[in-house]
DNA sequence: TATGAATGAGTCTTCATTCAT
DNA sequence: CATGAATGAAGACTCATTCAT
């Protein structure tokens, strides 16, 4: 057990993490400096390139390492949960929350993800799992009976853009939204889709029915 | 006749525009350069800057132009159809036609317009008034009983989320799916929840009735 | 007789002048631009390149234009006088005087006179010309017996050190002091000297004798 | 002791400031390039940054720190002296005497002064204190009765008039003229308006009382 | 001659990365 | 491992000068 020395590494390279995140909201990646994110972390510039090879592997590694978080939230959160409305609950519920903890991660998210730094093919696979996830619950319920059919595909990231450009609204707005308020929101206007009943059908000009 | 002049000019400005769309829809404002803007427009580098001040306001000018553009095409297009649905079907067709022939410039309200050189409240006041003539909409669809009450801030809100999710989508993929197929599947879905109906009224916990 | 063709260039020529002597006085060298100099000279810029081969140019040519005038000046009313004290007095005067006039002049003089613009030997080439009457008219002066025996050439160098030394003053103070009191002071000053008497005489641990 | 390293620290400061101080007095502010000052000082672009936060900083640090020097030099060998005579001479002999060890200095304050990067309020700032020195050692004397009565403000900066001149010719000469003669003429100049008298006192049309 | 649009060399400043201690 | 001084490549912006009209 070298146990001393490892848990300073890792507390080292959490801290620097930690300040990194909270540089690139406020800065963006660009001017995002490495002096900031070194001194906010407590330690010499030099030491970041002991943990990290680059600034772009120090970028990579906050959303890296908050997509993971926030996706495993996600999942176990919409897995916890019995019924597609609830599910559905669970995951909007559960990502505006943690944007509301973890703002520095979506304000990054919210900006700079399609430079450089961050592919945009990144980001998609980031979000495939939460979605897959979602798109599976959709098709048990369908199957179930438990809504009509839908594409499920679009139904899944429906729910995503929704909840995306919530948090976004929220992040950037003043007035401090009650979460439920925007979730039911949400949830509702799904739901409403998902609904079996004439009158919606007959309104649908096609219905979706694959990928 | 001054004219020769002034069509030079003028075609300069937009050449510049033009070519300050394509840099900045590859790399971002910061690593978009000044040298790459002027080489793609044909001109030196003192050159560009006979037109505008700085990098910033080219920045600027392409967003603006470009969001006027949006803007005002998608109002025309909302307001010269009659009935709510027509009405949504408009500014979601409009948008995302607007994005295939503008690729460009959607790249960049999707990547950067959080950084520095475009406050987020910039973009926001963009994105009003487009918001704003819907809202109005839902309003006046809602008073005659051609859909039941609803949030209309949020409803709005949700049309554009959906839309520029779908956008992205749209840009970042390489299949080419119908824009109809698109757009059906967003009305739809945005109508399911407009529709009157005990079913869908009473999934509702709650029935927002303002802003 | 292409007296329009002349005349309107040579209206051209000093409204350059002029324009270029203001621009240098409040920017020095480097900073004024050439831009500037065409505006306030009502021309365009590529018209001053017709009358100047180069900035470089201009800014001599000023500096000559206005060395000569002054020289030419200074000369003449040195000449008017008679006596050293009433010459030494014309000298200074002169000077001050012109400085209250051309406070443009004057301050190019004093501010960019080092620089690469101008060099140092041609300065004083220009400033040699009136030394070198003063020293004549004190020259003729020892031999009069108007004034005791005095090095001749530090003498005419100290009047004008001492006149430049106040014109510096007098432009870059705010107050405004009547140029008589100025004169007075820097006349007698010097005229103390170049009295006889043995007080003054054996104070002086060595007479100079040449140059 | 971590000397070693504040050794080196300030020792390149002091390289780059007297890189600077060579380089600025060949080319001037403007003309002056960071370039040439680091590899003058044997560093890279960069470490100039590191020590000085922009050139007109570098521009200021030489002028504050020579301007002191000889300010400080010049006062102590003032106050070191007895009698105005001798006080006045090492004030002259002072300030010759450094520009001959200092001459880099010297052409800068002989040339840029007047520019951008030093205000001549503040140069006419660092004159103040020699200059009030000087005044109050000849108000002492024109109170103890050593000389006559003077306008002390106007002598004490005639005292600077004469030697500054001496100082710009000594630079701009190729002959090397002892200090001791430029010295002596100065003073005796000088000497001879304090010195009592009636010969003196008549030829003054004006006898100056105040400040 | 007169114009003023176009040019591009020149400079300050920043900052990711390296490396001697 | 940790440090932070040093590096130098990169980029925005300026402006003297040219030249087509």
């Amino acid at each position: 057990m070298a146990t001393k020395r490892q848990v300073v590494s890792a507390f080292r390279r959490s801290e620097i993490l930690r300040a990194a995140r909270g540089v690139f909201a406020r800065k963006g990646f660009v001017r995002g400096i490495i002096d900031e994110i070194a001194k906010e972390a407590g330690v010499a510039k030099g030491t970041v390139y002991l943990y990290f090879h680059s600034k772009r592997e120090i970028y990579r590694a906050v959303l890296h390492c908050d997509m993971e978080s926030l996706n495993r939230t996600t999942l176990e959160n919409v897995d916890a949960e019995t019924g597609l409305q609830k599910k559905i609950r669970a995951f909007v519920v559960t990502r505006i929350e943690k944007s509301e903890v973890n703002r520095d991660f979506f304000k990054i998210m919210d900006s700079d993800s399609g430079s450089l730094a961050f592919t945009r093919s990144q980001y998609h696979n980031y979000l495939r799992g939460p979605v897959e996830h979602m798109k599976a619950a959709i098709e048990v319920a369908v199957r179930n009976g438990e809504v009509r059919p839908v594409n499920v595909n679009r139904t899944a990231w429906a729910i995503t853009d929704l909840t995306r450009g919530t948090i976004q609204r929220r992040l950037s707005s003043t007035e401090s939204i009650p979460v439920d308020e925007d979730v039911d929101f949400i949830v509702n206007f799904v739901w409403a889709t998902l609904q079996l009943g004439t009158g919606v059908a007959s309104a649908n000009r096609s219905v979706d029915a694959g990928s």
